[in-house]
DNA sequence: AAAATAGTGTCTATTAGACAATATGTC
DNA sequence: GACATATTGTCTAATAGACACTATTTT
């Protein structure tokens, strides 16, 4: 019988950094159909024989490009979720990836919106099904690997200044960093070829201009620094 | 229809260390039905409506237990690998796991053996599926993890030897690692409760007799170091 | 000139790694 | 005693982090 059937679907956890304050928040789609219809969750869709994925990465892209028509620059599947009870229709498998975009990203219409990460993991926001705790564990591997990468930096604009990967290191770490440490990874990167200085200058309101720097990826995966932030009390 | 739903299982790369020499070998179970029956494969299950387990953790560990008969020292989700041709049955999902199994873990019956993983890797042994990409994935992943944690730890026997905790990192990292490096690891763990010295002692054939050690780990996840093993060129 | 902000230089602490020195057993 | 192996100690290199200092702009 089909209802004894596994429901297998994609969940995207995608990721932005707001300006003001510096913050990461969460991209939501409200739910056309039930179960939990109209309600604000992660954008997914269903996968079996009939969708015209041909692997999971592929839906992924597919669940994004259609729910969101947003590109990430940066994405990587995080895990699965499988239960009987995660899901009202029966056993059920979430696969979700952690997706993150440019702060320029847009979203249109009234069906899409980005809400505040922080929200999100305090339970302030609920969403439906185990979304919240999916969040959650996206949330856990971009920190994991902000302590020992380069991850953070495909958040930010084409043109950065060394404070702007600052704020998002800290939003991804969710934690104070060390200004001397990261400005030393910086240029570290630069010595690499993954950081490029463009030359270019901010002028902020007042004070000295800042450099704006290019995160020029040479590898699919971020780099891997060989110590991390922040041992333990800093 | 059935035929267009997906196939969901769950597949275990289960590794132990060999004794002599001091290699990877990955459990392997001799399947019993089509397709790709009677062919050395990754031990899984089916996970759906009718199966009995509440959740894929659940279902990994019923794998292990039924098809196995083995209880694994640390178990983790690798991920999920899923697309239309992987199985010629149609659209197919499998999460697998990474399970590392104690020394004197045996195994009965002509239908489970351990393979070599390096021949596995290699593809000298050929398993049917993707099960060769599942077992490089977990490999990858438990390399990974050996740079900056104590997971190789836990395939050790109750007691071991320095020489047996370099012996596991070198297999789980496919290198060779400074001696020095992991007695102040070794040390490090055993201030901080990790590790503790039982006091006995084993006598080689030759030569000063070998302090024994036994692992303790202090929390579900192994420790996490804040400095890699082999930042690249050793 | 004063204030504000960005960026640089210097010093310390930690730890991986290389290697020498010492300890403890067998033959 | 010779030899083999384990263990300890010493030194170097790299880098996170603390903090002082210098540079460049606006008002």
């Amino acid at each position: 019988m089909s209802t004894s059937e596994v429901l297998a679907s994609v969940d995207i956890v995608a990721l932005r950094m707001a300006a003001e304050p510096q913050q990461l928040q969460v991209l939501l789609h409200r739910r056309q159909r039930e179960p939990h219809a109209g309600q604000w969750a992660l954008p997914g869709v269903i996968v079996n024989g009939r969708t015209p994925d041909i692997s999971l990465e592929g839906a992924a892209e597919r669940a994004l490009r259609e729910k969101a028509r947003v590109v990430p620059c940066y994405m990587e599947q995080v895990g699965t979720e499988g239960n009987a009870f995660r899901d009202p229709r029966g056993w059920s498998l979430s696969t979700y990836y952690l997706a993150l975009l440019g702060p320029e990203q847009h979203v249109a219409g009234d069906q899409l919106a980005f809400f505040d990460l922080g929200s999100v993991l305090a339970r302030k926001v609920l969403l439906p099904f185990d979304h919240n705790l999916l969040v959650e564990r996206a949330r856990e591997r971009l920190a994991a690997k902000t302590v020992y990468s380069s991850l953070p930096l495909s958040l930010l604009a084409e043109k950065f200044t060394v404070l702007d990967a600052l704020g998002a290191v800290q939003a991804c770490l969710g934690q104070a960093v060390n200004n001397t440490s990261l400005r030393k990874r910086l240029e570290r990167l630069r010595e690499l070829g993954w950081v490029k200085d463009t030359g270019e200058k901010n002028q902020p309101r007042l004070g000295r201009p800042q450099q704006l720097y290019r995160y020029t990826p040479q590898a699919e995966r971020a780099f891997t620094f060989d110590r991390n932030l922040l041992p333990e009390g800093a």
